[in-house]
DNA sequence: ATTCCACGGGAATCGGTGGCAA
DNA sequence: TTGCCACCGATTCCCGTGGAAT
């Protein structure tokens, strides 16, 4: 049934993007520069998850390679801080090196500096809660650096950023949610060269299209889930009742693989909401107090205070896995998909 | 009206680690 | 090698805010 596997992948780059050929003209345009050895102008990019932020980012940048190389670096900036986005800036530069984490921030953009013979382009990926005005005012300082910076909400972005800075972006590119025939366009291409011919037909792409909404990562991992339940059923191709079942088993993987990119408090806190289906904060930390020193005795880390948990919740929600409803002492926290199964197993609850 | 308390921004603090001098 | 310092990043501490409970 599936052929190619590879085109269903997050990170795949097809050769073409469709419907999205203005924006890959407009972000030449900003990038053009650099194939001049000038600095490439900032750039904004933004949308709704899963709309090609980031493949317009990948796309435009290997078009412009063909002509001559730009080096350029990826960096997914969730979680990241000043210090870790330069240092990995630099890792990622042809010329670069790893520096430790105990590198003054400075020093680390010295060494760009002074690497930098050409222009340089970062793509911050995920760059909503970046330290940005902090991040945007160190590189306005290495001459020949810039930034195509991704995120979902372009105001929201740039309201904190000073207006010197903000002038430096000079481009900003809004991505919206396909529409359905453009998506089933998109979904039609990884079909033709991710499955067997005539496994599906456009009325199902259109079906898929249209239930995600146009948001192109949710469609395409649809049609990869619709794909492989046709093939666990036994079915020679893809029929109505696989595509029905597809959505859900898609966007429990998304879940899950955003559950395992977290560390071990955060699976702490799911794990506890998990456990308890909806359950107030108050309760929740009172649990976790109950459970943490077991939890925790044979790991290498500490319970975490209350404050922690907050960020931790607030993050685990930020990755759609938990839910907050309700305000103050009135807030539930609950899991978003029962399914997706915590990664660490709870005590048993201590009789009374 | 008053008290309670979760939230979340921001400052302070702590722990770990590389660099350096002795 | 050892001891110290500078620094980062994670966490805690502090506190203003405002909705809910009394």
């Amino acid at each position: 049934m599936i052929e190619d596997g590879r085109v269903f992948r997050d990170d795949h780059l097809p050769r073409e993007l469709q419907h999205r050929e203005g924006a890959v003209r407009e972000l030449s345009g900003a990038l053009e520069p650099a194939i001049r050895e000038r600095p490439a102008d900032d750039v904004l990019v933004s949308g709704p998850s899963g709309v090609g932020k980031t493949v317009l980012a990948r796309h435009t940048l290997q078009r412009l390679q063909q002509h001559v190389g730009v080096p350029h670096a990826h960096i997914r900036c969730l979680g990241e801080t000043r210090g870790s986005i330069f240092r990995e800036a630099l890792r990622q530069h042809p010329q670069g090196r790893d520096l430790p984490r105990t590198t003054p921030v400075d020093d680390v953009l010295a060494e760009l500096r002074s690497v930098l013979d050409r222009p340089f382009v970062v793509i911050l990926d995920e760059a909503d809660d970046l330290p940005r005005s902090k991040v945007l005012e160190d590189a306005c300082r290495v001459f020949g650096l810039s930034m195509i910076a991704i995120s979902h909400d372009q105001e929201q972005w740039l309201a904190p950023i000073s207006d010197r800075v903000r002038r430096s972006i000079a481009t900003k590119i809004q991505l919206d949610r396909f529409g359905v025939d453009e998506l089933a366009d998109i979904l039609e291409r990884r079909a033709d060269i991710g499955l067997r011919s005539g496994v599906v037909s456009r009325e199902q792409l259109q079906r898929i299209a249209d239930e995600v909404a146009g948001v192109a990562r949710a469609g395409i991992q649809s049609l990869r889930a619709a794909a492989e339940l046709a093939r666990e059923r036994e079915h020679g191709e893809i029929r109505d009742v696989d595509v029905d079942d597809s959505f859900e088993r898609a966007r429990r993987r998304i879940r899950e693989a955003n559950l395992r990119s977290l560390p071990w408090h955060h699976q702490v806190l799911y794990a506890l909401v998990h456990e308890a289906g909806t359950i107030g904060a108050g309760e929740l930390h009172d649990r976790y107090d109950q459970v943490s020193e077991q939890l925790y005795e044979d790991s290498p880390k500490t319970p975490i205070g209350k404050r922690s948990r907050r960020n931790k919740l607030s993050k685990l929600r930020d990755y759609g896995l938990v839910l907050d409803e309700g305000k103050r002492q009135n807030r539930k926290y609950r899991v978003v998909d029962e399914a997706v199964k915590p990664a660490i197993e709870m005590p048993r609850r201590t009789p009374y």
